[in-house]
DNA sequence: TGATTGATGAGCT
DNA sequence: GCTCATCAATCAG
């Protein structure tokens, strides 16, 4: 697989409402290099947290010495622990606009060894299907927060790829795990994708 | 197989 | 002290 092929998606691309991009980054490549030597996986399930009148986003109380890097220019990452675990954010819209958007599940592309390795499982699905678990298969502590996502030179890149998720193809769900704005549809995911996290919750419709 | 719970650490008040 | 955007082990049926 050509790497040199795959270019960081523009900070442009960023500077928008959190829930356009949540949308548009499902299929997007997610890279992260570990001594030069690329992980490579599909972003298939994300969620987007407000800039405004969102209680759910850490944001809403302000900024704080955690949360400065939510307030500052699009495209850089917003990694924060929670528990024994990370969650990786990119930083989304511009200056004094915090919203964010929540890597909740990718799909292992290239790398896996290494992914089952950081995760110490063999099991496929179990690598990536949830924000905790991926963060861990990529090797992504509170280190990683701050870097540009738009940078050729960044360990961790978000790029172009050939594959359009058509507006069809996009589920939208209640978050995962919060208990403020519960019934907001701010959870994005590709349909029929088996790296989601939580599947069987949703499978059902719901009136 | 679905629901519950305990481990666990940082940030805020 | 309490909260929490998690996960894996455990228990009930």
């Amino acid at each position: 697989m050509g790497l040199q092929e795959f270019k960081p998606l523009h900070r442009d691309f960023y500077d928008r409402d959190p829930v356009f991009v949540s949308q548009q980054i499902l299929g997007k490549y997610l890279i992260r290099y570990i001594n030069k030597t690329p992980i490579v996986s599909k972003i298939v399930e994300t969620e987007a947290y407000l800039s405004a009148n969102d209680p759910a986003a850490h944001s809403f109380i302000g900024k704080t010495a955690r949360t400065e890097i939510l307030f500052g220019e699009p495209g850089f990452t917003y990694v924060f622990s929670l528990h024994r675990y990370f969650c990786l954010n990119i930083v989304t819209e511009g200056i004094n606009k915090p919203g964010c958007v929540l890597i909740r599940a990718i799909e292992p592309i290239e790398g896996l060894e290494l992914m089952k390795h950081f995760r110490n499982t063999k099991n496929l699905y179990n690598l990536t299907s949830g924000p905790g678990k991926l963060c861990q298969a990529l090797n992504i502590n509170k280190s990683m927060n701050g870097i540009d996502v738009t940078s050729k030179t960044s360990l961790i890149q978000i790029t172009h790829c050939g594959e359009l998720i058509s507006k069809k193809d996009i589920c939208s769900t209640p978050r995962i795990g919060i208990s403020k704005a519960k019934n907001e549809l701010l959870r994005f995911y590709i349909k029929n994708n088996s790296f989601v996290s939580k599947i069987k919750n949703y499978s059902a419709a719901k009136s």
